[in-house]
DNA sequence: TCCCTCCACGAAAACGATTAAGTAAACGTG
DNA sequence: CACGTTTACTTAATCGTTTTCGTGGAGGGA
């Protein structure tokens, strides 16, 4: 195996100049592909960068050419249940550039993330995405100090201002759900919706009642409740209120899965069967969904394709595509499992 | 608000040593806080620096000094189950020294995992943390390729060769959870395990029968089973068997939590009772523990701090210190809750 | 006063690439 | 054959820092 011969330190472009000689910035243009370099000269120096082991350095790279190949992600909570699929899936787009993903975590905290942020910037990321908005985000004040860094907001509600932005199609992925439920002959359906403070639960709402009006199926007002938590323990509370009513309902809709588990709890506890009594919707499709007895039919948040959007959208603004304003829903994805149908009629 | 008067460009160390009369040298030294600058001097080069609002880029300074003050973290499965924990404590104990965090993953695909590592190293990290050791790990062939680069293999098993390593205490928390179990006084303890094949398997074994040795309790060679994945599914079905023999145990403990769970469901099915009849204990501490009815009694894997404990070892070596060439085990804790209690004793 | 030692600071050379500008040779073209 | 144009390279400046020396002056001792 050939060496580099004289020191011991990293081989730079100049030694690769020299060895195969010529000028390094005709190594630079073999390096990046440009066209002016002839066909047995990008050879030579094509071999000898092999025979050297010859890796460029992206720091001086990026000291010239001002861009560093790199994005990052802020957020606010690393270890949130979504966090990981999100970022899945902006790490999936980036990889597919070549390009590095940096990780900055603040906790919630605005001095952390004001830190992160800074650091970033000196850095010299190219893009950012932030799923870390309450502090940073537009909402709060005027526009983020992101002086031509582009970025884009991941999962995050309730951008005051049009900025760019990537989100679920709650609506549609609620849609999805009480379409499935008509479909299997469903009437009486309760929904136990999350926290009102969510701005996903206003949307989930209308999906369901938009698809249920057009069926012509009327939602009752004391079937539709608000939860105080996403908890199971809600769900199971709520759900017990509703089959202790004198006409209980035959479908539940959970609008978290974690809600739907405590409704399953709720409706074995009762002796009902799923799906035959009462059928049993949830949405996320997180692990546990599959895992329930019976496994739960759910909306699947389109998490890894979120993140891969985003990401997406974040390099074609920093390859200098004018960035779009706007708000992107991703649609979801009914899973459908034991819980409707009786048994499982799809894989996963 | 003070501006940069003259250009659009971002203001550099040139810029706040002409405005502050200094030279960039100065400028420099009061960057680093280096001891040969005067009181006034400092003072005025700061003073500057604030009005003009320099920040010192990154890119820059890592060209020159050789360092990036970046660690990546390398792993092959982003959405596993512990990941992120993992990740949260590498990016606190980073954070917490201003260090940045890269991330790639590989999915398991060697040739990914190698382009990544490449990327990484032209990029001049300081350092790797490594959730990704099954093809880059010494296992299989010789020592890694990181010429002068620092690394800390993180939650990876089988390292053929001493490396810098971190693990849970496998052996201790299964003691924690055998020592709870003899102090509530329960001799007839059922074991479901991992499958065979994972390391952890035989430490947490070996754990539980040394401690009920020492207490003078046998384990019946009928109760201690290995499953063949940790599912659910598997726990259930494998204490099914136990609980159908003709003296059943007074307590299980799964090798995970999802095992326990298994477990749970199975003796619910037949009637008895938790923790009066039947005892259970789970590892791992995931989420699903605290949620499971009762609560799930648990050894709790301290990915946080094993992620916090990799992070500072890195950096120790980062900055010099002689790295060992060690495995370091982190205390697991014994999560305390109705399952065995039959009503919770502890928080959280 | 002279000499020596510090102390603060500056000049200038890196660090390892990219890139604008320049140039010699080869190549038409009229 | 003289004269623009390409083609294929090279030269040298540049990106924004850090860092090695060098140096002038202040201070101290004899």
């Amino acid at each position: 195996m050939a060496q580099a011969h004289s020191s011991s330190d990293r081989v730079t472009i100049r030694d690769v100049a020299s060895v195969a000689g010529v000028s390094t910035a005709t190594v630079s243009k073999v390096l990046n592909e440009r066209p002016d370099v002839g066909a047995e000269v990008r050879q030579r120096v094509l071999d000898t960068i092999g025979r050297l082991g010859y890796r460029p350095n992206a720091v001086a790279r990026g000291l010239r050419s001002r861009h560093t190949d790199t994005i990052a992600i802020l957020t606010d909570d690393l270890e949130g249940i979504f966090t990981n699929a999100l970022m899945r899936g902006v790490e999936d787009a980036a990889s597919a550039y070549d390009i590095s993903v940096l990780l900055a975590n603040s906790y919630g905290d605005p001095e952390k993330e004001r830190k992160h942020l800074r650091r970033l910037l000196d850095r010299q990321v190219d893009g950012l995405i932030i799923m870390s908005g309450n502090r940073v985000r537009p909402r709060s004040g005027p526009a983020l100090p992101l002086p031509g860094t582009p970025y884009v907001f991941l999962y995050e509600y309730g951008a005051a201002e049009p900025v760019p932005s990537v989100l679920p199609d709650d609506r549609g992925g609620a849609a999805l759900a009480a379409q499935h439920l008509i479909d299997l002959g469903r009437r009486r359906i309760g929904f136990i919706n999350g926290p009102a403070s969510w701005e996903a639960t206003a949307d989930r709402l209308d999906g369901l009642t938009t698809t249920l009006a057009a069926a012509g199926v009327a939602l009752e007002p004391g079937f539709v409740r608000h939860a105080t938590s996403w908890s199971p323990e809600e769900g199971y509370t709520l759900t017990s209120a509703m089959l202790d009513a004198p006409a209980p309902p035959d479908a539940i809709f959970g609008a978290s899965d974690d809600l739907a588990t405590g409704a399953i709890a709720a409706i074995h506890e009762r002796g009902l069967r799923i799906p035959e009594d009462v059928a049993v919707v949830g949405f996320d499709d997180r692990s546990l969904a599959v895992h329930q007895r019976p496994p739960l039919t759910t909306v699947a948040l389109p998490l890894l394709e979120m993140g891969r959007v985003a990401g997406q959208r974040l390099l074609a603004a920093v390859n200098g595509e004018e960035q779009r304003q706007e708000l992107i829903r991703v649609p979801c994805e009914l899973r459908v499992r034991a819980s409707t149908t009786g048994r499982a009629r799809t894989a996963t």
